[in-house]
DNA sequence: AAACCAACCGACCGGACGGTCGGTCAGCCT
DNA sequence: AGGCTGACCGACCGTCCGGTCGGTTGGTTT
């Protein structure tokens, strides 16, 4: 047993914790082994009794994260529609968000680092992303397949697609008046399915629209 | 005049555009002034005589994205019809994106830090934030009372609206294998005007698409 | 009771950090 | 000619970083 047999903070999840929390805070160099030490209540070397380094303990919590979301999201995958998958899986990032927003933050936050030091410590990230727009473009596809969805470009559609998801499930969530998910969700779905125009816009409007003026620069 | 009269790069714009490339790309914690001088080859001393400290030099590069960014936003907003103005914007940020990729992905970056820090340095963010979902709102608003939108949340879709843009923009952007800009544009604006379903999904049968399986959790 | 071990701590290390300081030197002003 | 100033450098400061090490302690094994 431990010394003083504190039931309530076993030493390695309470390490985890508080390193989930800090790094989704502050970032990866922005957070010091004895800022996570401190916030765990214990010393700096007993985090080093559980982790090899400051990169492993990250890498830990951002599997952790990946793990969690991948999971949750395949069991959305074996059904019908693809309206209904499409649901599901606006429904489960918002929730996912507001349940586990350090472990959504980490995430995010990793994917906009530099490549560099992205692929150095765990190209895990990369993996998950890959994973994850496989499945929007999937869903996409079968809905296309199955004539839900217009037969727009899956590829491109599915990188917004999780664009939405992602910041509308973190960015948002966290902000100082939460927003309540249900909300949320519908009008995402809404806007999703049935898009802003009153009346549908041919690709040719679109295009016109587009060209009409491109001195952005 | 200086020492060397180098007119390719008189200090201050180089330490600006290495301090940019690097805080894009390591974030802020993770660069040091060191590298920053090393990288604008002039010595750690040149960066505090045109800089006082880390923050400073940061907060300009913010406040000139920030500038950059919203200038350019204001000059598409005096014109007719709403889809106009949303197209324009959505290709003013794709442009941008590929023109000022590090200015962008500090931006989203600085965007993503913990609400402390984003205070420390620059609450400037935050004020720009609102700002870009004001203008966000009222070109929906616009559309909505021009009966060029249906009636969404003004609100909840500008945030959505936002979303789609920076990550858009900045996200695959700036990926491997670079995303042509008029075809990413075209495809963002289709779904975002005409959504993804080949039939009108009215608002009651999204409702129940979303309250199918709540079991997420 | 002796040996062992996981779990943990306090003290410490070399190096890198942000920032400062004294000095140098070219070009202007008088 | 001589003083002044903006621009810059090399050396340095105290601090904090990630990481290591030599204990100590309580429970388990033999």
């Amino acid at each position: 047993m431990r010394r003083h047999p504190e039931v309530s903070a076993p030493t390695r999840p309470a390490i985890l914790a508080a390193a989930r929390h800090l790094f989704a805070q502050r970032g990866f160099a922005g957070t010091s082994m004895r800022e996570i030490a401190g916030a765990a209540g214990v010393s700096k070397a007993a985090i080093y009794h559980h982790f090899r380094d400051k990169d492993r303990l990250y890498r830990v919590l951002v599997d952790e994260a990946i793990r969690t979301l991948t999971a949750a999201m395949k069991r959305v995958l074996d059904d019908g529609a693809a309206r209904v998958q499409l649901a599901r899986i606006v429904l489960l990032h918002l929730q996912f968000a507001s349940d586990h927003a350090d472990l959504l933050r980490m995430l995010v936050l990793e994917q906009w680092r530099g490549g560099e030091q992205r692929r150095r410590l765990g190209g895990a990230i990369d993996r998950h992303r890959e994973e994850e727009l496989a499945i929007y473009q999937s869903v996409l596809e079968r809905g296309i397949a199955r004539g839900e969805f217009k037969p727009v470009d899956p590829n491109l559609s599915a990188q917004a697609l999780s664009a939405v998801i992602d910041i509308l499930s973190a960015g948002f969530l966290m902000a100082a008046p939460p927003v309540p998910v249900a909300e949320v969700a519908q009008n995402a779905m809404d806007v999703l399915l049935n898009g802003l125009a009153a009346t549908p816009q041919p690709q040719a409007e679109i295009a016109r629209l587009l060209n009409a003026k491109e001195k952005t620069a």
